[in-house]
DNA sequence: GCAGTCTACTGAACTGGTTAAGTGGACAAT
DNA sequence: ATTGTCCACTTAACCAGTTCAGTAGACTGC
């Protein structure tokens, strides 16, 4: 199968990408001793594999991963679904320093990520592990955004395929999760507005499928009621339009009622957030102060700067990369828990203004 | 080799992967029947053929990738490398529509993506090329980001590995090029300018290790000059103190030599850019009109909102993944042009303050 | 001098899917 | 009845590695 294109001669086997056969026949040993020279086994002299080793370098040889699949190594890849919307900002923060944090792991530890995108789609995302993992392309995966009585958990399991759950930990599970104590991170953030003097809050997030949004509302609500604050949730959704709609739903009422401050879900939440207090005529942090449970460069650049809970996005695809790399070593980490978000005061929040 | 962890029993051959084989037995037909069968050769009887598809459904077979690769097919995967720090939000944003118009057009051509993520050195972004081509991983690659006198090209083209070259066209070589007509853009900017009656401009741009940076600062040069406009121009960095340092140097100067607009390279410098210009007690658009050359959710959050040059990242994704697929097949598409980018025009520019 | 052991190799089977070449039987034409 | 032509299938080689089971030769021990 000769490549396309201008190949004139085509300057040896295989466009140029040499076998161990090749190496074998130059040096006149067998397959099997080069073989052994190149995966430094015993059964070689030491004259001879310094001779492969060479003559390997010369030819810039790689190992043909297919072969040594074929075999029954490891693919040596994970892979990767994405479902959700390309558009939104947050998710693209997310999802890039999480990928570089993966990607550095895995390369570390000898593998590849295979990436596929796709629409919100959870079908077509089992079916893509399915496929991929017939193929004996991967290793395993990785499970992103936890849903409520998420699917795709239960089906790796019975195809058995090694996973790491962005989420859970679950019950009934053995598959490893990274897990985020949305709790604490929920006291962080009302702790801070509770010292401000807030007594009435709002908690705007995202969609109520995703398993951590039901956490970071619980959280909230609890964390409230502990201080004897009032607390208002409102489910909404990532877009920007969402968050305005909901923030005039919220902010729209008499004074005496309003949250002096709200906790949006995410920090483009937060940003249409602050243009729909804006048009409500009302000051930020005068009039309320504005928390967003995501961190990103967007929060300072905005104005006012909107304070975040901020978690180390890199890190976390890191530690992904290494409970999975283990995993399909033979090692489950089980339930890992990620270290807790810090709080970023910026000029978001403030004080609130006394009732009266 | 069996899977690790909880696999008692093991229900079936290589962790209930069923080969060509298993349904050959099953059926008592041998292999080649199997395999003509399934690829829709001729060669079997309708019946057969039938006995045969129902038999890999229900077994749950797939073909190992490995096995049709060693005999020569496509690996059916792509290779990104991507060499740029992850903090850089515009890079974010352009990266994650890019990937999903590239991957969205190489899954309905039955590839899949092969991503690495590494820092700011093209050594090793061609050491990961030249590995997955040995190991036949992947059957092409996209190069982004075009650096001046980039090594990359002249390398993958010794190697004969299929490359599409987001930048270009260059002279030389005949790999497909997507390039942009980054002089069409610097009109529509300067034109947009010159019709607010300004007549003194200055670029803040990016790297000039980036051919990209090049072509838009002449662009810019020459649309200025061709309108008998004074343009400063300034290579700064995608960072946000770089474009902030180099705003107050340009902007720093006597009310009667300063520029009265700045286009700047990014959605993120130009957001740093405005709040320089409000530290030097300077009003946007009033005193000076802001222009970014990319466009993101960044410049319609930010306040003012920043008029920017628009391109569709999820097209150029598309297009750049249609053309690799299409070289991956024998055929050349060359130098495809992409489409002009659209002003966006918002807050940020407007009418120049008359001299005097 | 001959068995025993070690070293340094070779030969061949094997992985799963593809494919060229071959085979046996049914059927048609002559 | 013979020849030819299909059809529907089988056999076996092949891809590039890995690995088990040899094996030739050198060396040791007695």
């Amino acid at each position: 199968m000769p490549r396309k294109g201008p190949d004139p001669g085509g300057a040896g086997p295989h466009a140029g990408r040499p076998t161990i056969g090749d190496i074998a026949e130059s040096l006149g040993l067998s397959k099997a001793a080069v073989s052994y020279a190149l995966n430094g086994r015993p059964g070689v002299g030491v004259r001879t594999r310094e001779r492969v080793l060479a003559a390997a370098e010369e030819l810039g040889w790689h190992p043909s991963n297919s072969a040594r699949v074929l075999r029954g190594a490891d693919a040596g890849v994970v892979g990767l679904v994405l479902s959700r919307d390309p558009e939104l900002l947050t998710f693209e923060t997310f999802f890039v320093h999480f990928l570089a944090g993966l990607e550095k792991v895995l390369a570390e530890r000898g593998s590849s990520l295979l990436l596929r995108v796709i629409g919100d789609h959870p079908d077509e995302e089992i079916a893509t592990y399915r496929r991929w993992w017939g193929e004996r392309r991967i290793d395993g995966v990785i499970l992103l955004d936890e849903r409520f009585r998420d699917p795709r958990v239960a089906q790796l399991a019975a195809l058995r395929i090694p996973a790491v759950l962005c989420g859970g930990p679950l019950k009934d599970w053995t598959m490893p999760a990274l897990w985020t104590d949305h709790a604490a991170d929920a006291e962080t953030a009302v702790e801070h507005l509770q010292a401000l003097g807030h007594r009435r809050i709002a908690h705007i997030g995202g969609p109520m499928q995703f398993v951590h949004e039901r956490s970071r509302r619980r959280g909230v609500r609890r964390a409230a009621a502990r201080r004897g604050m009032q607390v208002v949730c409102v489910e909404s959704g990532y877009t920007g339009p969402a968050a305005a709609r909901h923030t005039h739903e919220v902010l729209g009422v008499d004074a005496g009622e309003r949250p002096t401050a709200v906790v949006y879900g995410s920090d483009v939440m937060a940003a249409n957030g602050l243009a729909a207090i804006d048009e409500l005529g009302l000051d930020v942090p005068g009039d309320v102060s504005v928390l967003s449970w995501d961190d990103s460069q967007l929060a300072t650049l905005i104005r006012p700067s909107v304070s975040a809970l901020r978690r180390d996005n890199l890190a976390y695809g890191a530690l992904a990369g290494g409970c999975l790399a283990d995993l399909v070593q033979g090692h489950n980490r089980g339930a890992v828990q990620l270290p807790a978000s810090t709080l970023e005061v910026r000029d978001s929040t403030g004080p609130a203004r006394t009732a009266g």
